[in-house]
Formats: structure tokens, sequence, C-alpha cells
DNA sequence: TCCTAGCCCTAGGAATCCCCTATCAATGTG
DNA sequence: CACATTGATAGGGGATTCCTAGGGCTAGGA
């Protein structure tokens, strides 16, 4: 069987045309050098010393055969620096689960922040919901992520929650933003609801489906559309009014839809924003890294707990 | 310490996604290979598997390490490759001794037979004469070599001797070409001999000084020349004689010495080619070939034994 | 909710490998 | 011809590698 060390012992002899001062120049004994070029030219099948006298000589396979070696151990020593350079952050992939609109949120400003430090790592941010994520996490896939929390069965899982966004009412009707919406208020209106894909297990659906079963209700929606922009954009249109994270609404408003405005729910109702990870997991520094940086970002835009 | 069996591992594990299935794939049991994999971690220092429930998810220090880790293994399996395809000949270098006028006997000839056959080796006939090529034996820089014998210290070495060439005298003056040539005459003869850098050692000189000194004679050489064709040169402009091999004589002097001719000596003395190498050596397939193809060459110029 | 199957880990023992020291044989040198 | 140098060999200690057996955890289904 071919080996690395067969080979390295094999360039020092062959350079130093001698067993002797490549076993001193490898920090062996003599014999162990002899053993190890024994057991390639076995494995090989062809000599590749002519064993003369005074030191030995190498074959034309020995000739035909050293650039090879050194390339396998070159390419074995390029492994080796890539791996300890990721460790480093150096380079790499760092791969960090995020739900769908977090985006809003600076995900490209949490990205710039990582190659900022370190110009040489690959980003992915991976996730288009936060059940998405959850099942990627659940899976082995992601080694940790930050999310909304609500609904998240927190079973071997680390959750740790960093930050706190309000859900608040949109409308293009200045009238329905004059007070505080209640839940009779909520029931009755028309609202276009994003995430249809996961309705069920939406973070900020099930925070107001708890909200509105308590106070003795149940929740209605008139459209559901997937992206949170084009609910905004119907909003803007007057058509219909909806409830998202006051963080979204900050970020989308003003651009999607200028007429429409926001207001808070009576009671007020927040989601959970929280980092999580598999419990008992030992986080890489790439994660520990995405963690911090992606904390900041969050608690400089909404509120932290 | 990094070791090609770790990569193996590495790369199955990383295929299948599971230690299990690559156990299988490798033949092993799985702890063998979860070993592996734990020894390639701990000495990369970087974990390259998250085990998770149901088989292993490849971290992306594993990602960026696999790329890498198949390029070692690439290069170790065409090191191998290269290694066995000069067994059987398909490349590399044969390296063969000769003395330097065998190229008259043939010499190119010979790399054409060895090219035809093999038409990916390189083709190094060394030696600019015997002596020399024997020094080059002796050191084990080479491994074998058809040489002429005569004065060839034969300790430690192995000669064959494949066939003789008779050395013969060669005038431009008919006259001196009537009868065979007596040790009387070549002691009195004006003669211009080669290669003057192993005068000593030459083996035609070594056998004709023997046979004038039986004769009671000393060989007295009027000029010096270091190569056989000037020597010729010289005995067809009229200016002196010389003795050379026959084989020489009737390759050269059609085409140097027009005018010249060869007539043998008295009593007739022959020079021995043989085949040298290292008593006790067992040669390589390419050295075999050389001899091979060199006896038959040889053997189809000048008398066999 | 519990059970089962799948998968990885640990434990412990046998075989092998690796490296050492000590010594021998061969070779080149003064 | 004695001496020094070099590679090969022998033998032993320690590490590595492989195996089998068994335990724990997870995923998925009854």
């Amino acid at each position: 069987m071919l080996s690395l060390h067969q080979l390295t012992c094999f360039i020092a002899a062959y350079e130093h045309r001698s067993l002797t001062r490549a076993a001193e120049d490898l920090g062996y004994a003599q014999p162990s050098v002899s053993e190890q070029i024994r057991n390639l030219e076995k494995s090989l099948g062809v000599p590749l010393f002519r064993r003369v006298g005074r030191g030995v000589v190498p074959t034309t396979a020995a000739d035909t055969f050293r650039p090879h070696a050194e390339k396998v151990l070159a390419a074995a020593d390029e492994a080796q620096r890539a791996v300890t350079s990721i460790k480093s952050l150096e380079t790499g992939t760092i791969r960090f689960g995020m739900f769908g609109v977090a985006r809003l949120y600076g995900g490209a400003g949490l990205v710039a922040d990582v190659l900022e430090r370190y110009p040489g790592v690959r980003v992915e941010l991976v996730g288009r919901h936060s059940m998405d994520v959850q099942e990627n996490l659940r899976r082995g896939r992601l080694e940790a992520a930050m999310i909304a929390v609500a609904g998240l069965s927190s079973e071997g899982m680390s959750i740790t929650p960093i930050a706190r966004d309000e859900l608040v009412y949109l409308s293009a009707d200045p009238e329905r933003l004059k007070s505080p919406v209640t839940p009779k208020r909520l029931a009755e209106a028309k609202l276009v609801m994003p995430e249809s894909t996961y309705r069920e297990s939406d973070s900020a659906r099930i925070v107001l489906r708890r909200m509105l079963h308590e106070a003795g209700y149940n929740p209605v929606t008139r459209i559901e559309v997937e992206d949170v922009e084009t609910a905004v954009e119907l909003v803007g249109m007057g058509l219909v009014d909806s409830v998202t994270n006051k963080g979204v609404a900050l970020q989308l408003l003003p651009r999607l839809a200028p007429g429409a405005g926001w207001v808070p729910l009576r009671p007020r109702v927040y989601d959970t924003m929280a980092i999580v990870h598999r419990a008992g997991a030992t986080l890489s520094p790439a994660a520990k890294l995405m963690i911090e940086l992606a904390t900041q970002r969050i608690q400089a835009i909404i509120e932290p707990v």
C-alpha cells in the first residue's frame, strides 16, 4: 500500500543519494528509511535504487517516479494548508441559516461585515423561511441559524432569543390607522398574508393566531401571497390590509406602499428572533462569527431582548 | 500524520454521507472507517463531519478539503500508474552503456529497434569509451552495458562475451596490404592510433600490446588522435597506417579513405565485446531488452561468440 | 407514545506497522 | 591492509489498524 510517508522517505533518499543522510534529514534512524524504501519498492513492484557500495543510485524508474511523488506530496501539503486556513476563516464557506425576510433586516450588510473581516471566505445565507431553516438544522445540514421561533419545536435545540419584532397592522386607509387594532377589528378586516407555503407554521401567523384565539376570534385571510413585498404592494393599492413585522413594515412601506401606514395591535404582539442550533453542539468559529454579527445587525434594527 | 488511507476513507464517507456505507464500499468494518476519519480530523484540527442521527453531514471544512483530497489521491494514482507503465516499458528512460565506436556497429539502428517496439520510451546510450562505461557501471550509474572487455577488471562484474572483433591493419599503400602484418612489421610501422585519452586502457591497444610483447617488440605510436574517423582519414592520406577493429574498418574505409585497404594481422588478434553488469544484480526489463537487441545488432555485423 | 431499524460510538483484543538499537556485510579510502 | 562509511538484518517496544461485540441516539412508523 502506497503511503505519503514512503514518498517522503523516497524523495529524501533520492535527493541525498544516501539512505543514511536521508534518515538524518528526516530525523529517523537509517534502518527505518531503508524499510520505507523497501516497502515502497515492493508496493510499486520496481526497484528504485541500486545499492552500490557507497550510497544508493536511483534507477530510471526512480527518475520517472520522483516528479510524481513530489506532486503527491505537494498536493497533500496544499490540502492541509487549505483546511488549516479555513480554521482561521481565511477561506472556505460559512453557511448560516436565516429566515426569508431577514434580508430586509440587513442580510446584505451582514454578508458585507463578514467579507470585510475575512475577504477570502464564501458566505451562504440559507433558507427561504424559518421552517425551512429549522428543517435544515434538524437534519444537520446547517450548524446554526437565526430564525423566528414561534412554533418551533425546541427539543434537541438550543434557542437563544436575541430580539423581538412587533407585529403591526398595515393599511392604506388612514381611518384604520388612527388607533391600535383590536382582535375584533382584525378578525373583520380583509387581510393579505404572505408566506402562503408556510401558512400553517409561519411564526408571525402563529403568534397572531394565538392572540386572536385568546380574544375568541378565528383568523380569516382573504388573500395569500408568497412574498412580503407583494403583500405590501397590495396594501399600498388599498385593496386589502395586512399584518407583518414592524421591521418589515418600516423597510417596505415607504418603498412599495407610499400612501400606506401602520399601527400597533392591541394588545401588542411580538415575534421572537433567536439563534438556534443543535443542543450540545460545539460551534465552529465560522458559526460563532455569524451568530455574533447577525445578532449585532438584528439588534441594531429591531428591539433587543 | 496525514495518510492516503485517511483520504480514501474521507472521500468514501463524503460521497456516501455515511460511515457505514463507506466502510461497506471500502470493504472494512464501520468502526475502522470511523477511526480513520477521527484521526484525520485530529490531524487536521478541524471536524469534517457532523454526526447527526442518521448518517453524517460534511462540514464546510470537509467541502473545501474534498477537492484537495481527491487531487492527492489522483496524483498518487498517477504516480503508481507511471511506474507500472515503465515496468512494462511503455514509458520511462532506458539507459544503456556502450563503447564509443558502437555507433558504427548500428547504434542508431539499435535505438530505432527500441523505439519501434516501445514508442513511449526515452533511450540513452551512455559512454564515450569502454573505460568510461566501465566506471559508470562500477559506480552503479549504469545497470548494464556492452563494451570491449580487454583490460577490464572483472571483479564484481558479470561479463558475457557476445562477439569478437578482429583487429586489422589499415594502409593506403597496396604494398603493405599484400600479406598479413607480422609483429615485426607492426613494430616498425608508422602508426596513428585513436582514443588518445584512454591510450593506456583502450581495449584494442591492450590486445595489440600483448601480441607485440609476446613477439618481443614494443609498440610505438607516432600519432595519437581522439576519433577513429580522424585516424582513418589520416590513413587515407597515406601519411600513416593504423590498426583498428575490422568492423570499424569496414564501415569507415570506403567513406573516409577510399584508396586505403586493410589486411589481417599474423597471428590474428581479436578484441572481445561483452555484455557487462554488476554481478548478482537482477536486471530490469529495460536492461534485458537492450541486451537482447544490442546483441542481435552486434552479432549481425561482427563475428559472434 | 412507544418500538424498531439504522447508524455511529466505545471497548478490548489480535495483527500489523513503525521505529528504535545493535550488529553484520560490503565497499571505498588512506 | 586497517579503517570508516553505508546499507541490510535481527529483535523488541510501542503505536496503529483492524476486527467483533455491544451501547446510545435518532428517525420513522405502528
